[in-house]
DNA sequence: AGGCACTTGTGAACGAACGCACAAAGTCAG
DNA sequence: CTGACTTTGTGCGTTCGTTCACAAGTGCCT
């Protein structure tokens, strides 16, 4: 379903990481928290039976997305966790550092601004902008907001990658046109609407609301699982993925 | 994946609005957002082409689903948007109300209590709770902040159905327990976790962290699509869903 | 009335993802 | 060095989801 896959080009793989499927993609970040946490308690080792419990999942979809990235893991043994850290580190790309602009300073964007969880990783957010000329100038988490009108020089000037929308659905089509266009190629969209991009950019989407539904479904019906109680799950957030819709 | 089929029983279906796919429900509210627009700017009727293409999704894949809820649609002419808002609606359980409290008065829990557009669908927030003394008594979207040692007594009082947590995540597996103990069976977690419940509970994860990795490992790679441009795509955010872990 | 253009709903083919189960590969004790 | 035990990596059948393509229904125009 997602295009992340070219197409049926490039179909020739000699490096063994090729074309790693999105559910597993999708799945490499609650591993790496999974391992950072264990080799924060001091844990060198972990079999794939632990670690899939600690990440919630089974043990054989674990080993399957592992063994994707190639083989790490000693039979018998189980994974070096630090070694495991880098690999899937690197494989995400969070050996470099990633640009990010916040452009919408209401609730939202301030949150995500003073949220130490980018930071940690490899996410630097460079700018914070806004269109409401109370906010400009104003300081959060250490930077000051800036005008909507220097989003072109911004983007350009602090080479931002990455671009997240917090501003309200109206807004969010013509401001991530113009993200795109100052050259932004990723983009990640909390306003409720579905945004148009050429093919070489990718959205990904978090809608509050649509969780909420979700829930209320399947609330409504048989009360979740349907079963009294046990069994293992996954917890769900995310899955397929990419986006990108005729420019 | 998800466990919301029960396994291999009840095979007989006679009502035809029985077992929605999960990727089916995790579309059903951007469908459901699309026509509420569509109904603002004042059209009555639309195709399953016009409709797809504004929630962002192939025309087949979106008779498909609709398809699971019953045969509203005439043919030769398309949906009548105020009827299919409607169905959608109900199918969603959005008829009735579903209160919901906010555990964690940060950044996030204050953005959330904050926005307005959780209760023009039909999620009340009724309780926003926090471990923070001086948060306590603070009012936020006119609700006061109490705390969380009330947790127990306001869910049961207020007939809390959804809980959202907002907290760190060391103190989210505790948090969560109790919401559960006290009533609760559906989650909305914030926190950067995995949570434990029993199967009758169902989560769902928001991990912006998550996202984020994603993107970059998307961008590092092919960058995105692989394509030049062009081309009919999704938006993601969410796949497919339930959550339990034995209790 | 009949033909025509249009659109839904769905059967069937295809593809992606999951989970089982096991052989291969390693460790460790003796 | 051998043999028992542990755990990875993966081939395979199954389930789930998407896409194609078309028959069946609907409205309109002549
Ligand atoms: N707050 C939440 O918890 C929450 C939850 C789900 C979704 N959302 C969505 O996230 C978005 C932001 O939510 P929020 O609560 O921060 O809203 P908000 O109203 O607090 O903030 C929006 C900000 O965007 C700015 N803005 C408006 N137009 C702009 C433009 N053209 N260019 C630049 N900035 C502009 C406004 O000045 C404002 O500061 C909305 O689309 C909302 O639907 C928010
Ligand atoms: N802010 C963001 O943009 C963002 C983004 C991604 C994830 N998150 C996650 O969301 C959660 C909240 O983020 P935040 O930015 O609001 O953090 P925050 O520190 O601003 O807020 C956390 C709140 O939880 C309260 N709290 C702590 N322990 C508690 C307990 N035992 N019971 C009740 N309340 C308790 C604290 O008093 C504080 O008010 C965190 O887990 C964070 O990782 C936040």
């Amino acid at each position: 379903m997602s295009p992340s896959r070219p197409a049926g080009l490039v179909r020739q793989a000699r490096t063994p990481r090729q074309g790693i499927p999105d559910a597993t993609v999708a799945r490499l970040p609650v591993y790496l928290r999974a391992l950072t946490s264990l080799a924060e308690h001091g844990v060198t080792t972990v079999s794939s039976e632990e670690l899939a419990t600690s990440a919630g999942v089974g043990s054989a979809k674990l080993r399957k997305d592992l063994s994707h990235l190639g083989s790490y893991g000693t039979r018998g043994v189980g994974y070096e966790v630090e070694y495991l850290v880098y690999q899937i580190s690197r494989e995400l790309g969070l050996t470099q550092d990633w640009r990010v602009a916040i452009v919408g300073a209401g609730n939202l964007g301030r949150a995500l601004a003073n949220y130490g969880g980018f930071a940690s990783r490899g996410f630097t957010v460079v700018a914070l902008l806004d269109a409401a000329t109370d906010l400009i100038d104003q300081e959060v988490a250490g930077l000051p907001v800036l005008a909507v009108t220097e989003l072109e020089r911004v983007i350009a000037q602090e080479q931002v990658q990455i671009g997240v929308l917090a501003t309200p659905a109206c807004a969010a089509q013509d401001l991530c046109d113009r993200m795109v266009a100052a050259g932004v190629t990723s983009v990640l969209n909390f306003a409720p609407c579905v945004l148009n991009v050429p093919g070489h950019v990718m959205v990904r989407k978090v809608d509050l609301s649509t969780e909420l539904q979700i829930l209320a479904f399947h609330q409504q019906r048989g009360a979740a699982a349907g079963l009294g109680y046990g069994g293992l799950g996954e917890q769900s957030q995310d899955g397929p993925g990419a986006a990108e819709v005729a420019g």
